[in-house]
DNA sequence: AGATAAAATCTAAACGTTTACATTTAGGGG
DNA sequence: CCCCTAAATGTAAACGTTTAGATTTTATCT
């Protein structure tokens, strides 16, 4: 196998400078039909591919924006992935995808390859919101969005959901149908989402002038796993709570396990609503009420105020997007 | 902001030459302690970060592999790549992901990004297997592994499962219920997943004296829509199918939803069996019965295979493995 | 045809590393 | 204390681009 040809070897063949070479491989104009066809049956028939790595040391850009996602197993985040990467092909730019596994230590090294690598911006859902370990990026000039959790402590623009709101929503819902005791799964609460979530479940025990309960609170870690226990939890309690309301999306199938496990009849004996559309819900029976974010416009708006960033690099003031999400009522809620 | 302090400036500030600097960033060792802390000192001072770019035009070597898939919405595939991404980073190597749609315009576009960015390895499930557009990247050396499609006349190791054996797992057991009306969602047949399965499905009507016929067989496209459109087609049939055999797991959901929609009792009037195992499957009342694939060690497998590609260019030959699903019968097959 | 302006092309210098090879320094034995 | 060897460090070239500025070619106008 020969060398890979450079542009060099593009040149030769053509019989032109290398610059003429470059100016045709960046659509620069300026160079003559007849010239230019030669260059391309000369690229073609090497099949030169030009180096990101030498272009990137001259140009200082990559048109790369790196994603860090904790979690990728998670089905919100392949969706909200999804936005990103179509609006980021549109403007051409490339995206590269890296999941942490809640792991700081992982988000860290993440972080530094991707500086490494140059990209150009970092669209990410921090697996530590409080966390200095960001500042490198900010110190290198990398803008940064955050997506679905913010960063404490970090001016960077920020695309999340009112958590806070969904959750009171649901649990406005729940009350309503007369419910009291009312159980929470929570997230790790040293993160937003999992934090708001649980402060409009308070607010909205608070408005209507239930007593918050301790007991009713779950500590779980957003994995399948922890929703399980947490449910069996509750389950075991003198004074079982009449509804639960989870954080997410993957601790919500957990939990619907173990009512399966413990014979707690879902929508008769306990009343349930997840954060989070998932698939299962439509086919439980009864089929689930949910709190629904827009996972897809998440993605996009999060390249789009990246990709401002990256264009006119003049400072904007901060920005943050608060999207709502919505309460779609089905049928695993019943009057109590 | 100042300008991004490079190897140059941390010699100049530690009082050495740049070579030596080099050698500490990379452990080769030779270098005296003190020297050595000297260097270390300064990089932490001037928050130095190497550039990635201009190694990797030293070194021709990036550490890094392309992963593309065809459709990261399909739990299927973050599965896959949770797999992929641990023994990597096992390995010190890096993964990048990008998926296409199911689109062979994007996907060449991905492919030649890779090559771009100098990657070492490919790892990808492509959206048309009988394609020239892979030849480029063995053109250029670079080693190829795919995985759950294989990919024709080039000569790549490849990771797969037994669809077909898997497939007729699943029509046997339906037929051994006295099943003989069977219908067949089936994927894209230019992709040997789908086509595989439909050949499991045949050979198994075969071997039981089942007349094959056409009017039972659906092609679809993969995704949740089209399983959604066969499975009513199915229903409207003057003589219905008594069972159904989904080819994936986004049709298998569809084709649930339509069961729903038509009220086609699921378990009773019609039994189902899908290709992978799905969230909804243990919530669903009766259980899904379902083909399982082991979709983690697909991944390790894939990159292991990569890895040993990269380390030793020399003519290993081409390796297939095929791994087997496994039948998880639960209660969505009756007697017929 | 000659002068001039415009267009096309070329030359050469970066960009930030790695590394073979050259040079300096340190350590020990006599 | 000097010499020799090994260890530590330095020098300089190369990797493949982009691009400013220099030069050549082409086209236009008298």
């Amino acid at each position: 196998m020969e060398s890979k040809p450079n542009i060099q070897a593009v040149a030769k063949l053509a019989n032109v400078s290398i610059a003429t070479v470059s100016r045709v491989i960046n659509n620069q104009g300026g160079v003559r039909k007849k010239t230019e066809d030669r260059i391309l049956k000369a690229i073609d028939e090497l099949g030169y591919i030009r180096s990101a790595a030498a272009r990137t040391m001259k140009k200082k850009e990559t048109k790369t924006v790196g994603v860090i996602v904790p979690d990728i197993k998670n089905p919100f985040f392949p969706i909200v992935m999804a936005g990103i990467e179509q609006k980021a092909r549109e403007k051409g730019y490339f995206t590269i995808l890296s999941s942490t596994s809640e792991s700081q230590a992982i988000e860290e090294e993440i972080v530094k390859n991707f500086i490494e690598r140059g990209v150009d911006g970092v669209i990410i859902t921090t697996a530590n919101e409080d966390s200095d370990h960001l500042k490198v990026l900010q110190n290198q000039g990398i803008p940064i969005v955050a997506v679905d959790r913010s960063i404490q402590n970090l001016n960077v623009d920020t695309v999340i959901v009112d958590n806070e709101k969904g959750t009171y929503q649901a649990i406005q819902h729940l009350i309503l149908q007369g419910h009291k005791r009312i159980g929470i799964i929570c997230g790790p609460l040293n993160t937003t989402p999992a934090f708001k979530r649980l402060i409009g479940y308070k607010k909205a025990l608070e408005d209507y002038n239930i007593p918050f309960n301790e007991q009713y609170v779950i500590h779980g870690d957003f994995q399948e796993q922890s929703g399980y226990k947490g449910t069996k939890e509750l389950y075991s309690l003198d004074e079982q709570p009449t509804a639960i309301f989870s954080s997410n999306n993957l601790m919500s199938i957990g939990s619907l396990k173990a009512l399966q496990d413990c014979n707690w009849i879902l929508g008769k004996e306990v009343s349930f609503i997840g954060f989070d559309d998932i698939d299962i819900a439509t086919f439980m029976n009864p089929k689930l009420t949910v709190v629904a974010r827009p996972m897809n416009t998440l993605g996009e708006l999060a390249f789009q105020l990246l990709h401002e960033r990256i264009s006119f690099k003049e400072s904007v003031p901060r920005r943050e997007y608060m999207l709502s999400p919505e309460l779609k009522i089905r049928e695993s809620c019943r009057l109590n």
